[in-house]
DNA sequence: TCAAAAGTGTTTACCATACACCCATGT
DNA sequence: ACATGGGTGTATGGTAAACACTTTTGA
């Protein structure tokens, strides 16, 4: 290493990753329950620590395989919180990020460090360790801005959906209600939902049409710019 | 410290900081010219690192001063670079921040590590050191969504600002032409820029209107999502 | 035949856009 | 008087918002 970092302070460098899955028409967020001190028994934000040749986005992936099975998911940078005493032990800063996730798809499991994994409705969360109210407060806040801005929305339905269940996702995030008719025709404009040809069955109603993203023809209409005004 | 934190992995922690500043209608960034290796009189974002009691936001606040002079001004946090071997001097993990600088009111001055300071005009950039044309495109592009989410160019600003500034200031920021007059329609809506019944003088032509921003209204015109759709 | 969810159009009010000339001041 | 930037209104087209009934399936 070179002398001009030897004379540096150095710091234990963690993630913590708020997943967020979408089911049943509601917003959940999968937390552990801690088994060590401190704040044993607490649920908490999966996370952990940074090891030596990972970047951050490798690291919050690895931790979330360990902690909760849960592998290869959409992640996002949210924000840093360094108050030098927000943990316990000593200084650690620590990167927020959040996951998309289709619950579905994983079989949540507690890794070593948690008696149990649960996902939990955003407005029933558990009294929560450390600084991660503010956490989650903080990361909820970027989903929010985030969905505006790009179709990140699709990573948290399966491949194929119903405009019934994305209208769903989006009144969840945002947290009110949109008319489904004006709901519709927004997204008939949105040439990156593409119908799919198929439709749901064994449902006890009317089998609904799917729909399919496609990211070739957002990337072309994101260039200048883009607002989903629901 | 904790037996726990003793056993993990420690690393230094930087800040880079993307300092903009708006004027002769153009958006700018201030650079410092590096005197030592790496990158020796390359230009580079000023930057530095973590000292052991401070935040993120503290020492970059910290490195603002002693590299460009530049004091107590608005930060936000873009995003963290975490390639191991983004630095030739060993890891090195870097938050990268925005300032954002009203130029007048403070006199740039090269600190000990650079040879000069300088303003350069966002289209006009010189080769950078390290990664930081990532980082500053990566800020650009963070401040371009945010001024449409946040008052956040009232910052660029003096306090007292004719329609004309904030006009070219939000022209120059998302490199378009606006019309005039329907850009005045759209301020006179937002009730949280304020008729200062000043006006500007010592001009070579007809005086213009100054308007304040009141952060107060905005607070509450804000709760509910905001666009500027400009 | 009933329950459950899918699907569909119209009207109204507002807002974005495009566009060109007169006004107040300093020189 | 002229150069410089400040300031203003209207017409048009498009889109957001509000609103209720019919359709298709499984039980």
């Amino acid at each position: 290493m070179d002398e001009d970092l030897k004379h540096r302070s150095f710091y234990p460098l963690s993630v913590d990753c708020v997943i967020f899955g979408f089911a049943d028409n509601k917003l959940n967020v999968a937390l552990i329950q801690r088994k060590k001190e401190p704040f044993k028994n607490h649920w908490a934000i999966p996370g952990g620590f940074i090891e030596e040749s990972e970047t951050l986005e490798q690291g919050a992936q690895r931790e979330l395989l360990e902690e909760t099975n849960i592998k290869d998911v959409f992640l996002e940078q949210v924000h840093i919180f360094s108050k030098p005493n927000r943990d316990p032990r000593g200084r650690v800063i620590s990167c927020a990020f959040y996951a998309l996730v289709n619950p579905k798809a994983f079989n949540i499991l507690a890794g070593q460090d948690a008696s149990h994994v649960k996902w939990w409705p955003i407005n029933k969360l558990p009294k929560l360790a450390f600084d991660h109210k503010l956490i989650f407060d903080t990361s909820l806040e970027k989903l929010r801005q985030s969905i505006r801005i790009k179709p990140i929305g699709f990573e948290l339905l399966e491949e194929k959906f119903t405009l019934t269940e994305f209208q769903k996702l989006y009144e969840a995030i945002l947290d009110k209600k949109i008319d489904k008719r004006n709901f519709r025709k927004k997204a008939a404009k949105m040439e990156f939902i593409k119908d799919s040809n198929e439709i749901t069955s064994g449902k006890k109603a009317r089998p609904a049409k799917l729909y399919l993203f496609d990211p070739v023809i957002y990337k072309k209409h994101s260039q200048n710019g883009f607002y989903f005004d629901l």
